[in-house]
RNA sequence: GCCCAGGUGGCGGAACUGGUAGACGCGCUGGACUUAGGAUCCAGUGCCUUUGGCGUGGAGGUUCGAGUCCUCUCCUGGGCACCA
């Protein structure tokens, strides 16, 4: 018997599988089509097990399709711009193009010793030109249509990425990427996308997310972040302007005595008349912006403001109120100004307090409700009281009412707001896709012609130095203008690389296209992606990026459709030592240790079977061993029948079998039924997997010496086995497939079927409850009726022997499951 | 504070629409084989005061019957956070 030796295996048939191509696929009319990607991962030069996870589930349900008659779509590319090796270069004084293709390489080699079923011609590498290019040109797009737009603005500020960081890229007001650098901000000129302009598209379309995980499709709603309101112009005394405000609680407006501005309101500079007040003002704004970047993450300030010497003027009534700064007043949200009614908002209330401002009640409980405690506002809605001719209505009429009152006399209505920012894309860093813009002093701000794309990135060293190397490299900076020909700027500015991980699934479908950024035919063909598998914590970033993008191509006329994922698979994380497993945190296991001990295949067998794969995994090496038992078994029990089941033929109906024959049999088409539906409908691979190994256990204690039939039910049970396994454990499963069958390539081969009358039980053990606690059981024929199962239950010896002294109220009976008597003492 | 998940043996985890809690694996205990084993095989393994009792974070409730449904509560993880 040949010693299961997986080194040798797994080479053998990853080297087959690229002499055949058997990954590679084409568009083909005659098979339904399976696109199943997994998130495009960073080069940073090692898997670690996160990723063999991934890679694992995404494997696993290609080859499962693929057994089903799809045509499946694996690609794999590499998310190859960043800083990682930015820094790396700047280290070393080197390029960081040469780091960047070293840690590919050597990634290729490892998704290589895994066997992940990838199609390697479509590989996308986006820092190379013939892909960024395509950035380049989408930026010049949206350019034209006025959804790139440059601002200045406060923005998130990491001092070790040297750079800004987008929203999603903070995390608890740290640097997502060193989480001992506090977020600051900054004042700068940037280039940003409409994002938020499609706030309300991007809330709509996630209603036809149903194969989305809940938690995620949460998360973007919360991350939107809709509001109903209304918008109310005030106007200002003396003067023809109006400062206009947003609330969702415009019932209350009766209540306002005050309104409050964000320390940087723009209307300050205009309406603020007096040089000394509105020097204070600045000084204010600034003491906050300052107090801002100081504060913890989660701490709240105390509530400070200054008057303006503003005075605004209530709509509604008439009401004349001062107009005051206030620390706590975002000016990104809303429209930066609030109404203040301190008797029914909690922040306005302490804002009052403290300055000795106006309190007024003009909502009271609804009947039944209950009062607001002392020394807090009523935030409830109510009743109002002393709003004029709206007294009596409830809150909810309220609104409507004063909506409509507002649009009738032109000063404000029912609007919505969103959380939702625009996407800031420029980032001060070397290594990424260059900004197509060139500034010249006559013409101002001109796009790159699209023929001058793409706008190369240096092939250079770099070193440390203050801000970004791109800006001190001559040679890119100075051009000339391409409107008027004089000596102009190019900005050195490069993309977010949120932009690269945006589309790269379109460029799958035809990586090789040089004349369009995506191949029409072949995305409609593929897209959309049939299964994303990546990790939750992508869940606002990323996806929502992409998701958005896929719309803009949609627009620019380059695909159908307007979701680009079916059915999203999101991972839980891998943790370590309670961090989740990253190169930063330096927590990394590699899994090529495991690799070379156990051999691929235990590894993805391991990976899958220690949790559902979208809870959370805490590493922890343990049970590896028992997976690498579990390949040894499979080989052992193979190799030991072997003689008997490599001639044999499947069983058939007619052949009368044995009672332990017909158990292999039974046990054969209930793995097969369970196995299938666990992959398919619920991704749960663990218990698949151990249903194999219930399969495994069952025939390790059949004694073939005594059963006839022992040839043909243990190749069905055999080899059943083994083309289930060849989802998990692709290698030793080619293996075992050829010596049984002589033939090669099981992945080619349909999936097994099972038929429910040989998987259905003869024999059931009915149990027996007295008054719901578990007394006996007794075993029963398929298909006995109900007095005969209850005669029997009653007869129980065992059973029996509760009914002394007590009689029987009730029997219940559910059918090849139990018996339930309920007694009572006579 | 608000919004999501989730609490089951020593551990990872099973349990479909309420119906034998603990599948499968790890670990542990005992045995077999062996010069030896951290290899392999066999048996056992929720807890306890063991003809029985108790057990799915805790307290109630619904039900013949609750890990599963309802109410309250505690804990852990994640997301958002002065969002007007």
């Amino acid at each position: 018997m040949k010693k299961y030796d997986f080194k040798s295996i797994e080479e053998k048939w990853q080297k087959k599988w690229d002499e055949a191509g058997s990954y590679n696929v084409t568009e083909r009319a005659d098979k339904p089509k399976f696109y199943c990607l997994e998130m495009l991962p960073y080069p940073s030069g090692h898997l670690h097990m996160g990723h063999t996870r991934n890679y694992s589930i995404g494997d696993a349900i290609c080859r499962f399709k693929r057994m089903h008659g799809y045509n499946v779509l694996h690609p794999i590319g590499f998310d190859s711009f960043g800083l990682p090796a930015e820094n790396a270069a700047l280290e070393n004084n080197s390029n960081p193009k040469e780091w960047t293709f070293k840690n590919i390489d050597t990634m290729r080699g490892q998704f290589r010793r895994l066997g992940v079923s990838y199609d390697w011609n479509r590989e996308v590498i986006t820092c190379k030109p013939e892909y960024y290019k395509w950035n380049q040109w989408f930026f010049l797009k949206m350019l034209e249509k006025g959804i790139a737009y440059r601002k200045k603005g406060s923005l998130n500020w990491c001092d070790k990425c040297n750079t800004v960081l987008a929203n999603e890229q903070v995390e608890n007001g740290f640097c997502w990427r060193h989480n001992d650098t506090p977020v600051i901000q900054k004042e700068l000129v940037q280039w940003y996308f409409r994002y938020s302009d499609f706030a309300e598209e991007l809330l709509q379309g996630i209603d036809t997310l149903e194969e989305w995980p809940e938690r995620v499709v949460t998360m973007q709603r919360n991350w939107i972040g809709k509001s109903t309101g209304s918008t109310v112009k005030f106007k200002i005394k003396g003067s023809d302007k109006n400062l206009a405000i947003f609330t969702t609680r415009i019932d209350t407006i009766f209540g306002v005595t005050f309104m409050t501005l964000a320390p940087d309101h723009p209307m300050i500079d205009e309406l603020v008349t007096d040089n000394t007040k509105l020097a204070e003002i600045k000084k204010f704004a600034n003491k906050v912006r300052e107090q801002n970047a100081k504060k913890a993450y989660d701490e709240e300030l105390e509530k400070e403001g200054m008057p303006t010497g503003i005075t605004a003027i209530n709509p509604f009534d008439g009401t004349e109120i001062p107009v005051w700064v206030g620390n706590f007043v975002l000016m990104d949200y809303g429209t930066g100004a609030v109404m203040a009614v301190p008797g029914h908002d909690q922040r306005d209330y302490e804002f009052a307090v403290k300055y000795g401002l106006d309190i007024k009640t003009v909502i009271v409980p609804a009947k039944g409700g209950t009062q607001s405690e002392e020394g807090k506002a009523y935030t409830e809605k109510g009743v109002l009281v002393n709003s004029g001719q709206f007294d009596g209505l409830s809150s909810y009429d309220a609104i409507d009412a004063m909506n409509k009152f507002a649009e009738q006399k032109g000063f404000g209505g029912a609007s919505v707001d969103y959380k939702l920012k625009d996407w800031c894309l420029s980032r001060q860093r070397f290594w990424g896709t260059p900004i197509p813009v060139i500034y010249c002093d006559d013409c101002g701000t001109v796009p790159v012609p699209e023929k001058d794309l793409p706008v190369l990135l240096p092939d250079v060293n770099i070193s440390r130095q203050e801000g970004n190397p791109l800006a001190s490299i001559k040679e890119f900076v100075e051009t000339a203008c391409p409107k008027c020909g004089k000596k102009a700027k190019r900005e050195t500015d490069t993309m977010d690389t949120f932009i690269d991980s945006s589309w790269y699934q379109l460029r799958y479908c035809d990586a090789k296209i040089s004349e369009a950024m995506i191949n029409r035919d072949a995305v409609n063909y593929w897209s959309p992606v049939d299964l994303y598998v990546g990790g939750i914590e992508h869940a606002v970033g990323h996806l929502m990026y992409f998701r958005w993008f896929y719309r803009r191509l949609r627009d620019l006329g380059l695909l159908d459709g307007d979701e680009p994922v079916k059915r999203l698979m999101t991972q839980g994380m891998v943790i370590k030592d309670g961090a989740k497993m990253s190169k930063s945190k330096g927590n990394v296991v590699d899994p090529n240790d495991m690799i070379n001990k156990y051999g691929a295949d235990t590894t993805r067998l391991f990976s899958l079977f220690a949790s559902p794969p979208e809870k959370d995994l805490e590493w922890n090496e343990a049970g590896v061993e028992g997976l690498y038992r579990f390949a040894h078994r499979v080989w052992n029990t193979i190799s030991a029948h072997l003689d008997i089941i490599k001639d044999a033929q499947m069983p058939d109906a007619k052949t009368e079998l044995t009672e332990a024959e017909q158990q292999i049999r039974r046990k054969t088409h209930q793995t097969i039924k369970k196995v299938t539906s666990d992959v398919e409908e619920r991704m749960h691979f663990n218990t698949a997997i151990a249903a194999i190994m219930e399969l495994l256990n069952e025939v390790s204690g059949f004694d073939s010496g005594k059963n006839p039939n022992a040839g043909p039910v243990l190749r069905e049970a055999l080899l059943n086995m083994v083309m289930m396994l060849a989802i998990f454990a692709p290698h030793i499963s080619e293996e075992l497939f050829s010596m049984i069958t002589g033939e090669e390539f099981v992945i080619d081969r349909k999936w097994p079927e099972w038929d429910d009358k040989i998987a259905a039980e003869n024999k059931l053990t009915i149990v027996i409850q007295i008054n719901g606690k578990l007394r006996s059981q007794i075993e029963i024929n398929v298909g006995e009726d109900k007095d005969t199962v209850l005669k029997m239950a009653r007869n129980d010896e065992k059973a029996s022997s509760y009914f002394e002294g007590f009689e029987i109220v009730k029997e219940i009976y559910v059918p090849n499951k139990l018996v339930n008597f309920v007694i009572k003492q006579k």
